[in-house]
DNA sequence: ATAATAGTGTCTGTTAGACATTATGCA
DNA sequence: TGCATAATGTCTAACAGACACTATTAT
């Protein structure tokens, strides 16, 4: 062997690391303002990238939460007014250089909310920004984002994912243009229809209809119960190429 | 507020909290024996759970890991032989209670490997265990090998997983049977072909063929190139019901 | 020749998409 | 009454699965 090097020999793993891993969540927010996919930024209070427009996000605290995904629920609930919002763990990234302070690790969450609801006054400071039109980001959030964006994407060809980006209340054009937007492309009616129908996770809202112009106005419907916080998947997708 | 409590609120998120989390990887590494899938267990050779089976996996090292990824290789070539298996992350599963040391975080990954290579006497001592059979173990590792099993059920219906619980070459009986033994059903060998010729990943090795039993022996095929790391992915799946 | 498995051709039922038609409210 | 959109009926093309048939080797 030759000199020794920057890396020591582990010592058979007998302790826990000399240096410690900084453990944190990021939560990728996604919503649909204009029929685009827009993420919700925070701009950083502190260092490193202090001023910055950043996903929200934190270290884990081991005394107050009792899992990464809780966490994440703290930080939205604390930095987005956010008590109870779909929500998905999306991947971990981690490495030497992602952060300046040194080795780290994120846990990176996926959550879908109503545009509505971001709008509130609790929403905090939010910003919203298009994903196909994202600033510079610091650390690796950009890839962060490009992940979550290509998991609602995939996800939303064989499942309900898209209508946690609907309210309470919907009608199926509005639902069916919320599919369009996620997946980029139209969607044909009657397949679309066949497919919400088998799925069995809508039941409609009795005696409610829309109203705007001078037409017929649309069936409302909402999400049946064991399907609030579930998704139902379909087997053999939209159609929809991928 | 009444008397204080156990729980300190945290101050602003200034510091990292004072009491680390363990940061760790744990992989599945799975195999097909006799038809069916089996993962691989290792002695714990120190506490807590000295002596038991349990999942190979070890801390992060951020000193020598350029990611958790990079640990789970690292692990899996120091403890089962395994230079350059398929190696995908899977889930990263944390809490106060899953280890008797204190508040943990793993970072699971999902390893996929032909049987023969760990028959090979580099493999070191694991232990092959049914995944319809488990026997009791630490930590949270049965929800980790129910979520890694399920991972790779799902996603066999529709991409080339399987292939890398093949060897180098392989004949397409041999391969419907994994895909069958994975998917724990029956799969049709005329629409099952005409993915496999779909998914355009195979390719035949010339004048190669096995031979075993007085019958018409069959092509041997290989992996192209440009999916030798990389899945192919299939719109439709294969047609079997999940 | 026979056995046994590999590989293919073909038919049929199912599914998805295109198109057309009806429904319903408002101006 | 006409218009715009909602909702549905129907036809067709694509696809998957069942079945049967041919191919090829060893015995």
């Amino acid at each position: 062997m030759p000199a020794p090097t920057p890396k020591p020999a582990s010592p058979a793993d007998a302790l826990a690391p000399a240096a410690p891993v900084i453990c944190t969540v990021d939560i990728v927010l996604l919503t649909l303002v204009d029929a685009e996919l827009q993420v919700a930024l925070l701009q950083r209070d502190r260092e490193p990238f202090q001023g910055a427009l950043a996903l929200p996000g934190g270290y884990i605290h081991p005394q107050e939460d009792d899992s990464a995904w809780d966490a994440a629920a703290r930080v939205l609930r604390d930095k987005a007014g956010l008590p109870n919002p779909y929500l998905e763990q999306l991947a971990t990234f981690s490495g030497p250089g992602r952060d300046p302070r040194g080795w780290s690790l994120s846990v990176a969450y996926c959550a879908l909310v109503p545009a509505a609801e971001l709008a509130a006054p609790t929403a905090g400071p939010l910003v919203l920004r298009p994903v196909a039109r994202l600033p510079s980001l610091p650390f690796d959030h950009r890839a962060i984002i490009d992940t979550a964006v290509a998991r609602v994407r995939t996800k939303s060809q064989y499942s309900s994912l898209p209508v946690y980006l609907c309210g309470q209340v919907f009608t199926l054009p509005q639902l069916q243009a919320v599919y369009e937007a996620v997946l980029g492309e139209p969607v044909n009616k009657v397949s679309f229809r066949r497919k919400m129908d088998e799925l069995a996770m809508l039941e409609p809202v009795e005696g409610a209809m829309t109203t705007g112009g001078a037409h017929r106005p649309a069936q409302l419907w909402r999400l049946r119960k064991p399907f609030e916080r579930r998704l139902s998947l379909s087997e053999r997708g939209l159609g929809v190429g991928g």
